[in-house]
RNA sequence: GCGGCCGUCGUCUAGCCUGGACUAGGACGCCGGCCUUCCAAGCCGGCGAUCCCGGGUUCAAAUCCCGGCGGCCGCACCA
């Protein structure tokens, strides 16, 4: 099966068993938005419940989640960077239409630095150059602003600009501080956060892999950028699994990705840290979980302009699918302490972590005061203003002063020299305050559940078989009597319907059409297995429990089926170690 | 946003070039009935389409023309 043909295989089963579908149908469509249907929406909670096993739960003792609003004042993406960045100034041809990046337009035909430059001066630089349309020579009209952010107002006044937030970074560092006094101040730390996000793109495609607005999973995993080894305690559990990475060098050279070893990559400065390479791992068993075989998947490095404003490497996890080849599922990037700093900026207040010594250390510190009662003396009213221009000295110029070697001089006043002292003491120092710098893994949902969904789109004999990952499929078992005709047999199946919800599960109950009909119904969206009664279920009470991807049959008592279908469901077990095979049951 | 191709029941599609007998046909699915003791059997009946939206040309538009919206591909864009 082509490419093509297996896409638009998918996309027709995903509309009509109602997985997912583009929205606002009924008023013609709007690009760049998708519904999740009934079904859809089950495997979506699925996978994001995996992802939180993978991530969060399995190292509780450092990550959390948590959950912060999609709206956000205009402070905060002022500080985090997008206002700015995510802001591009675009020329747009008047002739052709065609749409350029002004200031690298600029900068390109003419070698004037535009950077920062506002529109209109862009707009004169341009009309002076006598600058056209590279492609067709066309006049270029006025340089505008594009924003990928939605921007909106909060409450009633103008003047309260903000944004539907187009990462859920900016959530976790604004709330760092708060969450790390509740995880009791230590590092690492890693807060993770799922939710959506929106983003304005131009011209959105590719049906569900480049959505306006979707479903983040993303982590942001704060550390202490001096101690690499006490920030990733299981790094050695994953050091000699592979990866297959493609460095931004390789790229560049039209090489392929490699396989390497973590410590291997890790070693020759491949992966810049421990913990983005941990993290990768982790991602990589993720998508693996999720029905990706690892040949179809890769880590590419980003170049340093391909790179967003806070990074200082980021590695995009690539799976391939039918339609568009490799497509970029997860990211992970070395955000530094970027973020953190510039929320300390912006807010004024302290983000640092404080990092104790295993024990204080004591040091001299030679210090040079002004004694405020010479000055106090000398100056009288004046001697205020004094001190306080005073403090504002590096300690370089007052020690220069005191020593002699500068003019004594502070707020136009000579300052007698008596009015300098020096002081030495020992202080004692029991830590340090640090910036924690940040590895941050990122993973699209929306992309991922439709990868999931491609890789389980099966034919065989004729029939399509949503061959999921057990542990993710929407509905996790089917009944159905043997026929529908009969009422006793329909009494039992309701009966066993009833255990099975009562134990947990997403059971669907099918009476309707034959039970070869029934099972291909089953199939097609994904369930697992099927438990059939039938005239032996009147006899001895057993039920015949079907596999999905095999066909194959086992009889099982019907009390046993809730512990059957947990084991066959979440510990792989296979169909015939569940009950006695069924004789002739199976693939054709 | 430009250029190319495209838009018809839930789904896939016929019809469009050459306007009228189209009350828009079929298949699959779905619903009801009959039948049916393990893999989409069969029979009967039913529901289901403002032919993407708006305008124009014409006695007459699913069909021709214009504009818009949406989809895919290429260019640009994708922090």
């Amino acid at each position: 099966m082509s490419g093509e043909d297996l896409y638009a295989k998918v996309m027709e089963l995903a509309k009509r068993r109602g997985f997912f579908w583009p929205s606002y149908e009924i008023y013609g469509g709007v690009a760049g938005f998708y519904d999740f249907g009934p079904l859809g929406s089950l495997l979506k909670q699925k996978i994001i419940n995996k992802w939180r096993r993978f991530i969060v739960r399995n190292h509780s003792n450092y990550v959390v989640e948590i959950e912060t609003p999609i709206i956000g004042p205009s402070k905060v993406y002022e500080a985090s960077g997008h206002v700015e960045n995510f802001t591009d100034p675009i020329v747009t041809c008047l002739k052709c239409g065609r749409k350029f990046r002004a200031d690298h337009l600029i900068e390109e035909k003419l070698g004037i630095d535009a950077e920062g430059l506002s529109p209109e001066e862009m707009t004169r630089i341009i009309r002076e150059h006598g600058l056209r349309c590279p492609v067709c020579g066309g006049e270029l009209g006025e340089v505008k602003l594009f924003n990928l952010l939605f921007p909106t107002q909060i409450g009633p006044y103008e003047g309260n600009k903000g944004y539907i937030r187009p990462e859920l970074a900016q959530g976790m560092f604004v709330a760092f501080k708060r969450v790390l006094e509740t995880m009791r101040g230590r590092l690492p730390l890693g807060i993770a956060q799922i939710g959506r996000v929106g983003r304005n793109e131009i011209s959105p495609r590719q049906a569900m892999m480049r959505l306006r607005e979707f479903t983040i999973m993303e982590m942001e995993y704060f550390i202490d950028p001096e101690d690499e080894e006490g920030s990733c305690p299981f790094y050695g559990r994953v050091k000699k699994e592979t990866l297959r990475v493609r460095p931004y060098k390789a790229k560049e050279a039209g090489e392929p990705p490699r396989e390497y070893t973590v410590e291997e990559a890790v070693d020759a400065g491949i992966i810049i840290h421990k913990c983005m390479a941990y993290w990768m791992v982790i991602g990589k068993r993720f998508l693996e979980s999720l029905g990706v075989p690892p040949e179809n998947m890769y880590f590419e490095e980003k170049g340093p302009h391909e790179r967003a404003h806070y990074s200082s490497q980021t590695f995009d996890q690539m799976v391939k699918v039918a339609r568009w080849g490799w497509v970029e599922v997860a990211g992970y990037s070395y955000r530094g302490d970027y973020d953190l700093s510039r929320h300390m900026k912006y807010s004024g207040q302290d983000l640092t972590v404080f990092k104790p010594y295993e024990k204080p250390r004591t040091v001299k510190v030679r210090k040079v005061i002004l004694d405020r009662a010479v000055i106090g003396r000398t100056f009288k009213s004046e001697a205020k203003k004094i001190l306080e221009e005073a403090s504002k000295l590096p300690e370089e110029k007052l020690e220069a002063m005191a020593s002699g070697k500068e003019e004594p001089i502070i707020a136009g006043k000579r300052i007698p020299r008596e009015a300098f002292r020096i002081v030495e003491k020992e202080v004692k120092i029991t830590g340090r305050k640090i910036v924690p710098h940040v590895v941050e893994p990122s993973f699209g949902t929306d992309r991922i559940v439709y990868v999931a969904f491609e890789y389980a789109y099966r034919e065989k004999a004729g029939r399509t078989i949503l061959s999921l990952p057990r542990d993710i499929a929407p509905i996790e078992a089917g009944v159905v009597p043997l026929v529908e005709k009969d009422e006793k047999l329909r009494e039992k199946a309701r009966q066993l319907y009833e255990i099975l919800v009562e134990a947990g599960y997403h059971v669907v109950y099918d009476e309707s059409g034959s039970i070869g009909r029934r099972y291909a119904r089953l199939d097609e969206i994904g369930v697992p297995a099927v438990f059939t009664i039938d005239y032996q279920t009147l006899e001895d009470g057993t039920v015949t429990m079907r596999d999905r991807d095999t066909w194959r049959q086992v009889r099982l008592p019907l009390e046993e089926t809730p512990a059957a279908l947990r084991r066959f469901l979440y510990e792989a077990a296979d169909i015939t170690e569940l009950g006695i095979p069924v004789e002739g049951t199976g693939e054709e």
